[in-house]
DNA sequence: CGCAAAATTGATAATGATTATCATTATCAG
DNA sequence: CTGATAATGATAATCATTATCAATTTTGCG
């Protein structure tokens, strides 16, 4: 069997948002805690089969997790500067599960981000 | 620069659903077809950029790609088949401006899906 | 305590998709 | 034809993720 790490639960929660595997195991290191990265990789796993966090995939494909539960934010990313806003998403809320009740899914999450170029670019 | 080799697209068209690039590669190749891995990546990333087709992310992460329709939607999907619809985004186009203009960003896109399980699953 | 079985860990290698390189080939205007 | 430009594809590089497996830690029990 395996259980979670619960340094790797720790550092997802003080990380904020989403965060990759190999974020968090970065972060880790830089915090110097001791850890491998495939214990990393398996307490995700973990964390993931508990339904504690949840997984989305990036643009590139790579995975991210977050707290399941916890509220959460969307953002607003510059194309220029890279720089973001933490934004409101509550119609987005109301959007997914409407769509989702109308076609009868359940279990449901969502991802949205908003880019563009901000007032100093 | 670089086109799209159309029959990458009369390909992807045939394979019905979504496919990924290595699938559309293989596919090609026990039809006689010869092209190369590197071709079908390019063709379908152009493809993508000339919003001929869109692209998702299997639960492992190789992206996969379709055909879709010109007008601009969003995808509801399920998390234990792949199955998916293709919804209405008139919610999120809204939000997307009004959180936009409230940071005085400009040129702005956005990117949502919403996935769940669906009722089969 | 002492000790063996089971669980956990992590370095390392393997996998597999995607991307970068770069030389070759096809296309096309003049 | 001829040179320029674009397209192609074999090959190597990259990068996240997963598999291996030996070492270490924890646990249960006499």
């Amino acid at each position: 069997m395996s259980r979670s790490n619960p340094r790797v639960l720790s550092t997802l929660e003080r990380a904020g948002g989403f965060a990759s595997a190999q974020e968090v195991y970065k972060l880790m290191q830089r915090e110097g805690e001791k850890i491998g990265l495939t214990t990393v990789y398996r307490s995700l796993q973990s964390l993931l089969s508990d339904r504690i966090v949840d997984v989305l995939r990036r643009d590139d494909g790579e995975a991210i997790y977050r707290l399941c539960g916890s509220t959460h934010h969307h953002h607003l990313v510059c194309k220029g500067c890279g720089d973001t806003v933490e934004i409101e998403g509550g119609a987005i809320e109301k959007w997914a599960r409407t769509m989702a009740e109308e076609f009868g899914y359940r279990d449901v999450g969502h991802t949205a981000e908003i880019f563009g170029l901000c007032p100093k670019c």
